[in-house]
DNA sequence: TTAATATAAAACCATTTGGTTTCGTTTTTT
DNA sequence: AAAAAACGAAACCAAATGGTTTTATATTAA
């Protein structure tokens, strides 16, 4: 692994279906952390713990608003998969 | 997690940077496993461990010849991430 | 036939992963 | 002012991950 390359990238991102879920929940609008929970039977704190990761690969950003912290997608860092999907297009 | 859902899928083959080159390199040509682990710092083992979970994911296949296991390139199931790629595209 | 090559399988190990519970802080509600 | 809500951080845990070494087996080469 080079020294350049960040503690979590998309492609260990995305490998979680429950990661995945939150994208795609994040997709239709911005949530707080609760709404997050509130669509999967984990606890709280391993939510947060999925969105730590999805924000080290850059995946998802949060504020913080009142008592709240929204989080909203940030789809960009997937055309990293976009082209790496690309080479095997032609096999 | 569905029940449907095999034990490794693609997004988690993939998620691996060693698996990714195993990937790269198949892609020129298929190659017998000790050639493949001629690539890489690790031991043949470790190798064949990737490989297994890359046949999982229905990847690459194998087959014996002689003494040696060639393995080949599969890129079929990557058409399941092309798709999940494909929703994304619209942000 | 003996030695070397290519692999498989098993036991083992440290670290990471994905979860939990507990406790404390800030903010809002009553 | 007190209670409830939303969150962060820390400690903990079992299982998975990515590696190793060792041992055994089949095939090819000398």
């Amino acid at each position: 692994m080079s020294a350049s390359q960040q503690k979590h990238d998309v492609f260990h991102a995305i490998a979680d279906p429950t990661r995945r879920e939150i994208l795609k929940l994040l997709s239709e609008k911005e949530l707080a952390i609760s709404e997050i929970t509130s669509h999967f039977p984990i606890s709280r704190t391993a939510i947060s713990k999925h969105l730590r990761i999805l924000t080290e690969a850059e995946l998802v950003s949060g504020r913080k608003v009142g008592r709240e912290k929204i989080y909203w997608l940030h789809p960009e860092p997937l055309k990293e998969l976009k082209h790496w999907l690309a080479f095997y297009e032609k096999f």
